[in-house]
DNA sequence: AAGGCGGGGTG
DNA sequence: CACCCAGCCTT
């Protein structure tokens, strides 16, 4: 009880004033729950504002297209989020009538919905009694009660869900998870927190262990694999250029991108050309190729390193159907590959 | 239980 | 360089 009064008052004065705060409505709040997931507030920010300004509606956004909803999203990674998304709104608007779902075991049922956050959206909408745990929340909650307990395993998630759902005030549920969540975000942060200022440093386990870095405890994931990218980007005489939906189920499934040729290892330009004289697209027509980034561009995601080429492949005719250089933007891609036709300049 | 899935930011 | 972020899904 004393947990979540002074987590509760430490909220009311040191809330950030956020667009999705001002609203319950289970649409937007959703919105901004999935553009959330693994990611920081700041970058999530703006395109909130963009998804709210086009589809104002979940019936806007079950109408449109997929690719529409995609670059909208580009630049935001994680990009089963927006396909997810997308999904899940053509279900509300199309099977539930546009009724959000109103409560935690039926929101639950959405695509892209996890425990997380059903509870976040059952709590602020529809005030259920139902515990967020967040990375905020595993931060907040290991350090006041020191517990070891690795966050990213079966027994510290059902642990972490058991203890936050103690504490939460059932009276109110909605500020409760958002003050929590809000005081691990500026307050109890990861890194150099000020705990001088903590309205907890007198009770919590970890300053008093002088544990406060040592936790949460997270087991180590495997480090990046290397991969190796090269695009072959082609320009007709008619100013024309290949992009081909990404298919199957690795990284950036369903946007575009160049005609990629993955190696094993990274290639001299001699034996690259070499490779790609064989090349389907390439085989019968002559051409002239220059790498336009003689260092390779290394794109680092959490779980691999992209070390990429762009090779500009001027040729007479498209060997397949393409489009004009000028449409390219209104194409979904990796912001990979965004940057580099910014930087192009097609 | 473990691994895949983005991109940006911090120390 | 490692680590983190209003996590979820598949295997």
């Amino acid at each position: 009880m004393i947990f979540s009064k002074t987590i509760t008052h430490w909220y009311s004065i040191n809330k950030r004033k956020l667009p999705w705060r001002e609203t319950n409505n289970p649409y937007y709040i959703w919105l901004s729950e999935i553009i959330l997931q693994q990611t920081q507030v700041i970058q999530g920010l703006p395109y909130y504002e963009a998804f709210v300004s086009k589809f104002p509606s979940v019936f806007d956004l079950a109408n449109a297209n997929e690719s529409d909803v995609l670059k909208l999203w580009q630049g935001l990674g994680y990009y089963s989020r927006a396909r997810n998304l997308h999904t899940s709104a053509k279900y509300v608007a199309n099977e539930l009538n546009g009724v959000f779902p109103n409560n935690y075991k039926d929101i639950l049922k959405l695509k892209g919905v996890g425990d997380y956050t059903a509870s976040a959206i059952a709590s602020i909408c529809f005030n259920e009694v139902t515990a967020v745990v967040d990375g905020n929340v595993y931060r907040v909650l290991s350090r006041y009660f020191n517990i070891d307990t690795p966050i990213n395993s079966s027994k510290g998630a059902k642990e972490f869900k058991t203890l936050a759902q103690k504490l939460i005030d059932a009276k109110q549920p909605a500020e409760f998870n958002q003050a929590i969540m809000e005081f691990g975000a500026t307050q109890c942060k990861p890194k150099n927190p000020d705990c001088s200022i903590c309205p907890f440093n007198a009770s919590c386990l970890a300053l008093k262990k002088n544990k406060i870095g040592d936790l949460p405890v997270k087991i180590k994931s495997a480090k990046a694999k290397k991969k190796y990218f090269n695009f072959l980007v082609f320009i007709s005489e008619d100013e024309k250029t290949i992009i081909q939906k990404r298919k199957g189920k690795g990284i950036w499934q369903n946007l575009y991108q160049f005609p990629l040729i993955e190696t094993d290892n990274e290639l001299t330009e001699k034996a690259f050309k070499e490779l790609v004289l064989h090349h389907d697209l390439l085989k019968d027509n002559a051409f002239k190729m220059s790498l336009y980034n003689k260092e390779s561009l290394i794109h680092k995601l959490s779980h691999q390193h992209l070390h990429t080429k762009f090779w500009i492949i001027n040729i007479e005719k498209l060997p397949i159907e393409g489009i004009p250089t000028s449409k390219i933007r209104e194409f979904a891609v990796p912001i990979l590959i965004g940057n580099f036709i910014e930087s192009f300049n097609f």
